[in-house]
DNA sequence: ATAAATCGGACTGTAGCGGTCGGGTTTCTA
DNA sequence: TAGAAACCCGACCGCTACAGTCCGATTTAT
């Protein structure tokens, strides 16, 4: 429990790897892939989610590829996590992360507030890593 | 993703639950899971953990049931956690959490230092963060 | 024309999780 | 002494999410 899923494990190295490179560089899914043998259809797919939501910028074509957008000290691993995860909430408690009428002891919930401050102390430590620091 | 388990849920619900009544104080699995519409049986099995691991002491028999054992300022998030879960580690990447071998790309791997760090950080906020402080 | 690359939907297999069931043991009490 | 109430514990099931794969379409340089 409590892991980063492959997908942002995959994002996380491809974004650190591309940063990592010269200033406009362009670098295709399957080097990357190759370099740190990673399932290429599977970083595909990653990429492809990065692309839509302005981390990156796609070329299509024979020399096309990825280049970084964005300034890699802007580039922060929760906005990392929230653009690749599916459910765009990283809430600890369902309660949360859905709507809370689906929560069936929200009523009577005493766990919750405590969480809630547990999980906010957990999003400052995403907000603080950015990828500039991996490189 | 990042959500804590069910079992973790109910386990924090249970002991924030008996922290907060007197002393000593007995409560059964079944008064609790009717408290707050947890499912009994899971509920027992989470309890069975939490026993083995000395978070409670359990007494059988008819007017048995679970009581306290540690102040509940010494019982943390992070080690009811660890009680619960299957897998004592709660590392966010798969390279530390199981054998390091068994990462493929262990030997290229670029992400992983940065994300240690930010593991030890989440750690500290779940061991920071005692029952007492949810009564 | 072909090859190399992104795009994107559909599919599959597996593992884990939430939840349930059944049978066993202990202990109080009527 | 019988039965009820509680804990104990292993086995099972259904569902979902995730990792990964496959296929076809589009774009573009050579």
């Amino acid at each position: 429990m409590f892991q980063l899923s492959k997908k942002v494990e995959y994002g996380l190295i491809a974004l650190r790897h591309i940063a990592a490179g010269s200033r406009g560089q362009i670098f295709t899914a399957k080097e990357i892939a190759d370099k740190y043998q990673i399932p290429f259809e599977l970083l595909a797919k990653v990429m492809q989610k990065l692309c839509k939501k302005g981390f990156v910028v796609s070329y299509q074509g024979v020399h096309g590829g990825y280049i970084l957008v964005r300034d890699a000290h802007e580039v922060k691993v929760s906005a990392i996590i929230n653009a690749i995860e599916e459910k765009p909430s990283v809430s600890i408690i369902q309660c949360e992360s859905e709507k809370p009428e689906s929560c069936i002891i929200h009523t009577t919930c005493t766990i919750k507030d405590p969480l809630v401050k547990l999980q906010s102390s957990i999003n400052k430590v995403f907000e603080e890593l950015s990828i500039m620091e991996m490189v």
